[in-house]
DNA sequence: TATGAATGAGCGTTCATTCAT
DNA sequence: CATGAATGAACGCTCATTCAT
């Protein structure tokens, strides 16, 4: 008994450790693809990239909503725990939330056709709208109370609309120089201040 | 010579009015299947919902865009034609537009998919943009510059982009009970006021 | 009786010139599109040129082949009675052929899409290949029986044949600089003769 | 360690076996419905024919022009091949070249409509075109070569010219038995001799 | 377990032809 | 008689998904 390898464990432990590593090689292929193509790319050209078949992907990602989670797993992680630092390091509650707002914004904006995809009502993708939820969520409803809790904003937004909010801002954003999804973001959040703008009231 | 139908002035007219008929059909069908399926929906859809030929709809609308500026063109109308008025019966600008996009709002949210669409940056929807733009656009330029002329607002925010916000934060909203663009809309002017939310500094 | 116009003769006949004009007017649209689209372009577009409705065409030329024939009639009956005069005034028979042939050549490399239309085993285009076959024929006939008379050339090529191979070399003739129907066409009624090219024998 | 198959490379070869078995059914398929219906036949009739989906003939061929080149491959390789042993084998280099262009056109007359498609002007048929000439116009070019520089024929007349020319004579003589390609193609050849037909000049 | 060949529904679009007005 | 609106078969093409190897 014990973990130590008999030649057995030594196989399952390098197939294993081949599996991991085909999954990176998919997710780095799904994340190029994503950038070029946006992240409704043809199966196939994510497949090609990765040098893959195609049952490979459907093996490993059964849907689409499980391949875009797992490329973006990362960033989202990172946008999540940037949270709860940000409502430390921030003046106030509200500004955290103007920050990690930001973030999330800026994750978003980056990632062709993301946002979109986001909002779809398209049944399959629900893998991924519970996903972004269920991370996101909390971390912005903690901002939301803290807000709420030092007066600054009311305690009537919902996380979720806000987040389905700011998500939409970002639809699109990537190919209008004419649209500034960050500006039109910072104005939601400036809206939700109970006085004013980000720099208050008395100017 | 009499003042005006003669048998061949007649006909011409009565074709005319059975062309004007079938087009009403097919615009009741294009708004009942947009309503079930979307703006973009199979033109073969919409074609069976009004029974007709699928030709039919090419013949009148070449383009999908044109369809859809059809179908919902007496809306836009309405709404274009609201914003002076309100305007001149509004307690401020700032108020006037506030009601002004609520009416946007209240259109956008009850096509499915519509404004998903005037986001979209796929070729072919130019009509559509252009007939969104040139339309809506100058009459929500002149409610912002009536609030930038009064102080309300600053006179950085360009007309297009607040469009632009205000379509993207409607996208999807029909199917989601916990999502309420109104609202949200109602958070981004909010934030385009100087000073405070809706009911003032010093409420 | 009589010819004498009472005013129903008087209608009838303004009715008869109405009708010719009106013919007029669409072979010079159809003409015209057939240069421009080829003798394969819409019905509907020869009906939009012409400023008629589509039904107007199919009750004078029912068939595609009806039209062809009307808009080319008269350049194909100067081509028939070119015939009789190239035999009377050329050096020898064969000269005589070759003048005639080039002008069919003329006629067919400047009509759009009429050669390859002519060679066409669409039912459909009986009417057309009729109309060449019975006014053409008869007159290459005469001039290679000329020819083989005079033995310049065997009797063994049939005047059906020949103007099938002509036609066919005519096809695509328009636009590829490198393709020289006129040339080829001189090749193979050179080919006709029993000793030698244009040339003659002792070069 | 074996000589050569481990299971992975033999399930690799058999699928491999599989898809080239596959591949001759379509093109076998193909060869029959392009004989029965031309080879503009709708890619259903193909694929219904071989058995097999749309998807399939896209698969293996993306264009028209790629099945075409495909079908025809052999015989068009034995026609190019057959140039130099003719010009080897012939009393003349100019008995030659008819005896190399009857090759050609024996194998044109066989395939509906494919003499049509090869002068057609089209896009999407430049691999076609270019198959052909790469292939057989350098041959042609050989034995004109060979011709002119024994005097037989003149130096002026293009490869390219009289293959097209050829080509064009082909077009619809599958199904009119008036109408003989080869004895006009003869023409055509002797016509581009020197001095007379192809028994000579005191014949 | 990986592969990628195969499937086929589905869509946009064109245009000859008919026929009610 | 003329009109042109309407029809709908037909076609090319794409791509998510399955499954034999």
């Amino acid at each position: 008994m014990g973990y130590s390898g008999d030649s057995a464990g030594r196989a399952a432990r390098s197939k294993r450790a081949d599996a991991r590593r085909n999954e990176e090689t998919l997710l780095d292929a799904a994340a190029a693809v994503f950038v070029a193509s946006g992240v409704e790319a043809p199966v196939r050209d994510i497949a090609a990239k990765a040098g893959v078949g195609m049952g490979t992907i459907y093996r490993h990602f059964p849907t689409r909503a499980d391949l875009i989670v797992a490329v973006y797993r990362h960033q989202v992680e990172a946008c999540a725990e940037a949270g709860p630092a940000l409502l430390a390091t921030s003046e106030t509650p509200h500004a955290a939330l103007a920050r990690w707002i930001d973030l999330f914004v800026d994750f978003l904006v980056t990632k062709h056709g993301l946002a979109a995809v986001l909002q779809s009502d398209n049944t399959g993708f629900e893998t991924l709208h519970s996903y972004f939820l269920d991370r996101l969520l909390p971390v912005c409803a903690e901002l939301l109370d803290a807000a709420a809790a030092a007066g600054e904003i009311g305690s009537d937004v919902e996380a979720y609309q806000l987040m389905r909010g700011v998500g939409n801002l970002c639809i699109g954003a990537e190919h209008d120089p004419r649209y500034d999804a960050r500006r039109l973001v910072g104005l939601l959040i400036a809206g939700l201040h109970r006085r004013t703008g980000p720099r208050g009231c008395d100017g």
